[in-house]
DNA sequence: CGGCTGACTCTGG
DNA sequence: TCCAGAGCCAGCC
């Protein structure tokens, strides 16, 4: 049986799916997603999404409920106004820190 | 076909 | 507190 179907598929391909997981009003981080996956690294996640851009809705991938271990945004520029605009309409709240609280916005908690 | 780049995270000094 | 190194996939010219 080596029923690993799941290894057949590109390992971004399995990053993407399990962001699409994520609830509404709830962020993951990179090192976060990359330990559900198994078998990659933070960078590997943090790639996928650089590879994504502008090509991919937040209706078919809410990209922008991934941030860093900081709780902050890793984007920079405009791309930063535009992801923390969306999770304000999530309901997820930022510090004066721009971070946001793991306890209460994290995904599976982060213990 | 080859090389470069890109949204991370942890550890040590 | 700041800096450096290691881990390692996919798209683009």
């Amino acid at each position: 049986m080596k029923d690993e179907g799941e290894k057949q598929v590109p390992l971004y391909k399995r990053i993407y799916a399990l962001v699409r997981q994520v609830p509404p009003g709830k962020v993951v981080a990179y090192g976060q997603i990359a330990r559900i996956v198994g078998g990659c690294s933070a960078r590997m996640v943090g790639y996928a999404m650089s590879a994504l851009r502008d090509n991919t809705t937040t209706e078919d991938l809410p990209w922008y409920r991934v941030i860093n271990r900081q709780g902050k945004i890793s984007l920079t520029g405009e791309g930063y106004a535009i992801q923390r605009k969306l999770l304000e309409e999530e309901g997820v709240r930022f510090d004066e820190q721009n971070h946001i609280d793991w306890d209460t916005f994290g995904w599976l908690g982060d213990e």
